[in-house]
DNA sequence: CTGACTGCAAACGTTTTGCACGGTA
DNA sequence: TACCGTGCAAAACGTTTGCAGTCAG
C-alpha cells in the first residue's frame, strides 16, 4: 500500500506522523486512541494527543478512516475497506473482521420496516477459540 | 408493568426518582441521558444529572438496563427486553426497534469464525419511509 | 514561499467521585 | 433505625480549540 498516494489523493499532506498513523492502522487493524498514541510516541517522541485527534477527524471526514463505537470499550479506528462486520470476543477483547453475506438480513429489514438501508453495523460478542 | 417490582426484584430501592427513570424508558424506549433529564427535571426540579448517571449505571450492572452506541450519536438507552435489532433514520435520527432472524447468519458467523456468540449488537442506518 | 500541519496549553463537555443530608424498607 | 440513594460541588476524563512555530508541496 502507498501511503503517501493514499493520504495525497484524499488531499492531504503526507507527514511523517500522518504516514505512521495510516501505516499503524494497516498492519493492525483496529487501534484505540491510546494505542495509536503510543504507537506513535515511539517514532516521534515528542508527537501530542491533538495532533492524533486532529489527524483522526480528519481522515474520518475525508472518509477513508472509520471510528468503531463498541459497548464499553474505547472507540476503535480503522481504515475503510470493504464493508464488513465484527467479532468481539467477550473474554479477550480481541476485535476481528468477518465478512458476512447480509443480503437476505437486509431484505428482511427492508420488507419489515420500509427503511432504504445504506449502512449497517453488525457487531457480534463471544468467546473465541482461543478463550474457550 | 410493575416498576417498583421491577426495581425491588434486582436489590434496588423504588425511589421515585428511580421510578420515574424506568417509567420514562418504558414509555419511550430509547432516551439519551439529556432527554432523560430534562424528563426528570419537570417531576423533580432538583434532580442533578449525577442521581441519573449513577441510577443508569448500577441499572446496567443489575443488567435489566442496556447502552447503545450509536456512531456519531449519543448513547442511549433502554431497557432490556427480548433480543433485538435497531434502525436509524440518516435523516430524522429516530431510532426504532426491529426483530430480525438472526439465527442463520450467526449460523453462518460461527461456521467462518468458530467463536461461541452470546450476543449480537446491530443497527442499520437508513431512510424511512418519512424522509424519503 | 505559502498554506497546511504540528505541538503545546488551555478550554470544553461529559461522566465520575466524595460527602453530608434525606428517605426507603 | 440502618443503610441506600440523592444532590451538590469538585474532580477526572476524553476530546477540541487557539495559537505560534514548522514543514510539505
Amino acid at each position: 500500500m502507498d501511503k503517501t498516494l493514499l493520504l495525497q489523493s484524499y488531499d492531504l499532506k503526507a507527514t511523517p506522523q500522518r504516514l505512521e498513523i495510516v501505516g499503524a492502522l494497516y498492519v493492525q487493524g483496529h487501534l484505540n486512541i491510546d494505542t495509536l498514541y503510543s504507537e506513535l510516541k515511539n517514532k516521534f517522541p515528542s508527537i501530542s494527543l491533538s495532533t492524533i485527534y486532529k489527524n483522526i477527524n480528519t481522515m474520518i471526514d475525508k472518509g477513508f478512516l472509520s471510528e468503531l463505537k463498541i459497548p464499553s470499550e474505547k472507540n476503535l479506528y480503522e481504515l475503510i475497506k470493504e464493508e464488513h462486520s465484527h467479532v468481539i470476543c467477550t473474554q479477550c477483547k480481541k476485535v476481528t473482521d468477518i465478512h458476512l453475506n447480509i443480503s437476505s438480513l437486509l431484505q428482511e429489514a427492508r420488507n419489515i420496516s420500509k427503511y432504504k438501508f445504506q449502512k449497517s453495523s453488525i457487531i457480534l460478542n463471544g468467546t473465541c477459540p482461543e478463550c474457550f
